[in-house]
DNA sequence: CCGAGATGTTTGCCTGTTCAAACACTTCGG
DNA sequence: CCGAAGTGTTTGAACAGGCAAACATCTCGG
């Protein structure tokens, strides 16, 4: 661990890129939204999960796995878009320990007003300024990191050096 | 705007998964920085600035427009750093209204410690997982973004629909 | 049918972040 | 050389998010 291999320039670049642009992505597309919907962008990408959900309604521990939010951050959300009434809580039917979220009339109408402005931005800094191509590397190159990082996760669950498999 | 173009499956899959890609990046290595160094990947970024500028010392303003901070973010966090010793601040020669922020030794013996650990882990969950053709992609395609979004902010600072080009 | 452990959600506390306003110094036209 | 406008930095107040502990409910083995 003390000299490891040092990031290449192209590499160092690609990095740098990459985080900079994630940042500034979420930046501009926060600004973009609060300024035409008076919400936040993870505001809008729970809606946004809800508005297709089936019944607009899901349980709070899904919903918080494809939001990649900690479960108290969904509460807190939940909790605040409830106040703003775009949200509605119910207990599961199903299971009296869950909750479920589930969008309200004022919450399809937000959606309904605040989607294609936010669609338009994210075209407008992405998708029209790559080419087909390019959309497709992204994809595999993301979902190649994802990957990794759920292979990275499963390792460091099962702290190994312990190898069970090889007896 | 009422009906923009919408995001092909292909384009939404690439968005979906380069936002998941953001978050769970970012979380892994904060993780990582703060098991292994006791500091979080803000504070990493904002050393490794200094530790490869030139006396190791970098004008706020600068620091924190490489960094994408907000300027009270940065007075902030060099403050947190100064207090923990890693950082140490005087004023600008050159500006009697400008701050440097300058690497310590104690931030100097940090990096040594904690970089190795983190390029390792930058490397293990991205660019072990890429081919350098991927890795050239990705630069391609994030500088592509950042321009757009550079492009982007410039025409909403110029509120246009007043071309003054074409008189 | 009971209790232990698993699972789902919320809460308390603390840190980090933002926005806007304040403050400090510099520059430049008159 | 003065003061207004510009630039660089900090501060105050409010809020979002993370962690760990608490709470609620479910599931099972005995």
């Amino acid at each position: 661990m003390t000299s490891p291999r040092w990031l290449t320039p192209e590499e160092l670049r690609a990095w740098i890129n990459f985080l900079d642009c994630s940042t500034l992505l979420n930046d501009y597309l926060d600004q973009q939204l609060r300024r035409d919907a008076a919400m936040t962008h993870a505001d809008y990408s729970l809606l946004a999960r809800l508005s297709v959900a089936p019944d607009r309604a899901l349980g709070m521990s899904l919903l918080a796995e494809q939001l990649k939010f900690t479960r108290s951050r969904l509460t807190r959300a939940v909790i605040r878009l409830e106040e703003s009434g775009y949200v509605r809580r119910r207990e599961d039917p199903a299971d009296g320990r869950g909750q479920l979220a589930e969008l309200t009339e004022a919450g399809m109408e937000l959606m309904a007003k605040a989607a294609p402005g936010h669609v338009t931005a994210v075209r407008r800094v992405v998708f029209d300024a790559l080419s087909p191509e390019q959309v497709e590397q992204l994809a595999t190159i993301t979902a190649t990191v994802l990957a990794s990082l759920k292979q990275a996760d499963e390792e460091d669950a099962y702290p190994a050096a312990l190898p069970w498999h090889r007896r």
